[in-house]
DNA sequence: ACAATAAATGAGAATAAGTCTCATTTATTA
DNA sequence: TAATAAATGAGACTTATTCTCATTTATTGT
């Protein structure tokens, strides 16, 4: 029974990640393709940014390696992908479905984890007074910012152990 | 007249980067070689992070790609070089002299500069507290943080013409 | 100052991440 | 459903970085 409920669990979540797969594809314009959406769909089975390692590794030999990193490049130019690198120099991988999202990274120098997280309103409100007098000072048009915090997770982090 | 003084102040100012050099390696117990001094003349020519590109440009055919990567490793052992990446994936690398100098990093897109800023003492120690509750939130030791603008320069930047 | 020893270097081979090419397959559309 | 354009897979290619090893250079104790 219990079994059962995982199983039906299980193809219920992947049918849900296809089809908002094939959604995001088509409301982009983007031809709806089987490695397009395999590589959407793990995308979208980690809520923090993934190397791409994770990648290659969750799609086993589905997707071939020069599709994977095609792929990720056309999801890169409709923005629904932000490619960024960690402090060891991986390249690391996150979907940006609603771009009211905006997060920071935390780095974990033990087990290379990275971590989405949010800062206050109060900060926000800061560094986008901040980020006007830099405009200033050297005559910039600044369109983007990020906060990343490094630092090391402790016993209860699921990689580290 | 004037030219004789250029002459007199570049020479000057090699000697004082060739001493200093030699300071911070005496300082930090690593072995004076012209490698390393020639290195690190070329770290402080700038005043902005640089490309390997760009060290490589500087030092000609003086010193062995093999040892100008060994020699970045030996400077990050001491912590004196932090290297880290633009958007563009390219490594950029920084001498880090005197430890108080906290800054963060403006990054131009069009011409690829990496630009050394300091925001407000009143925006650091809010950073700092979000910081101490983001530790708590995910159960972090947090050690660095870095805060990283992306834009583009104007028409006065030398590089972008 | 010098010889002995350990450490650093240069040259180029090896590796690995990412890109490119092109023949074949797949999606789209009329 | 056929025609066409686009996407894919396989593997060659490129480029940044690391590694290897024979030679050179710095350090140290005398």
């Amino acid at each position: 029974m219990r079994i059962y409920l995982i199983f039906f669990k299980v193809i219920k979540y992947n049918k849900n990640m296809s089809e908002s797969s094939r959604k995001i594809l088509s409301d982009h314009n983007v031809s709806i393709t089987n490695p397009r959406i395999l590589v959407l769909e793990a995308l979208m089975e980690s809520n923090n940014p993934q190397t791409i390692d994770d990648l290659q590794k969750r799609l086993g030999n589905k997707v071939a390696k020069s599709t994977l990193y095609r792929v990720l490049g056309d999801l890169k130019k409709i923005s629904i992908l932000h490619e960024f690198t960690s402090p060891d120099n991986t390249t690391v991988v996150e979907l940006l479905l609603h771009d009211t999202e905006h997060h920071h990274h935390l780095f974990c120098s033990d087990c290379g984890e990275v971590i989405d997280v949010e800062l206050s309103y109060q900060f926000e409100e800061l560094l986008n007074k901040e980020i006007r007098k830099i405009e200033k000072q050297f005559d910039f048009k600044i369109q983007d910012h990020r906060v990343e915090m490094f630092g090391v997770c402790t016993d209860q982090c699921a990689n580290c152990k």
